[in-house]
DNA sequence: TTTACGGCTGTTATAAGATAACATTATTGA
DNA sequence: TCAATAATGTTATCTTATAACAGCCGTAAA
């Protein structure tokens, strides 16, 4: 059983998030600089929040945390904010979950393959190219041009099958 | 340019497509004899409604086809017909579409992989045992058990990408 | 044959997820 | 400063899906 290459989500809840948070806002922060996008409050909290943990977030969840803070806000404040930061790439959208991840960039440029624990409900991505490498080939077999993948892979990660 | 194991969805509409329905019927009535299962009228006919083709077909859409047939059908009569045809492995959900196709059995035991056009909206299974191989891997080297897998390739075909 | 049971369907209501359309406010750059 | 653009507020509505309970229908034991 390996855990050298043990993704961060998928460890001990005694990792410090906090890191991952203030990372997730630097690098959102500094992907918006660089391309010119507004880091505007509502964006950079919902983001925030989706990043509390590594367990996806729904949008309904996410307003109403919003709505606490700051009263009387509506659905397009939330699906506003989500669209942005998807665009930017900064959140992921689990589709079989009609919910929301931040982006922890490991699968650099490719297209994000989750694993989600169906236990902890944590979700990882896949950072390897092998599966995309798999996909291309087969996708070229009957002259399929990929545009986007969407791969979620649920099941029982290491820490929850250990008990 | 392959043309050889093009799947069928990818053909032209020149295919005799009353084959795959009457194919797709009759492996559901062999399948759910073989498992004492009941093939209802309704379950045969959202079954035939979403044969009419390889492309996705929405819930409230094949609802509001049986509602034509025999008026004052709800939500739940379809609903209920879909859960038992996902059960059976007969259709399939796409995650990324809320939408549903005919399984054509091309993935075996394994879990089902799709292609599916942007522009035709045709949707072909992944054949081979490649991609689940890749994936299978990749999930060991993080201790992960897969429960399934949800991979929704969207893209060209080849016939749409021709001309 | 009758009756009891379980599975299926009907029906009403509502939950959950997402967007359209238009008004208003905030930024930015000329 | 002021016009243009981008972002947000607001109301309404649309799409997708399920809960809860009532009634029906075929099968099989009595």
């Amino acid at each position: 059983m390996s855990t050298d290459a043990l993704p961060i989500a998928f460890t001990s809840h005694a990792h410090d998030h906090k890191d991952c948070v203030r990372e997730a806002l630097a690098r959102a922060e500094e992907h918006c600089h660089r391309h010119g996008l507004r880091f505007t409050r509502i964006r950079r909290r919902v983001l925030e929040l989706i990043w509390q943990s590594h367990t996806p977030t729904k949008a309904y969840d996410l307003l109403d945390r919003i709505r606490e803070e700051r009263g009387g806000a509506a659905p397009p404040t939330v699906y506003r904010a989500l669209d942005f930061l998807l665009d930017a790439g900064l959140v992921h959208r689990i589709e079989s979950l009609n919910a929301f991840v931040g982006c922890d960039a490991a699968h650099g440029d490719r297209y994000p393959k989750f694993l989600i624990c169906r236990h902890c409900h944590a979700v990882a991505e896949i950072a390897g190219p092998a599966v995309d490498r798999a996909i291309a080939n087969e996708a070229r077999k009957v002259g399929f041009t990929i545009d986007r993948e969407t791969i979620e892979i649920r099941g029982l990660c290491q820490r929850c099958a250990a008990g």
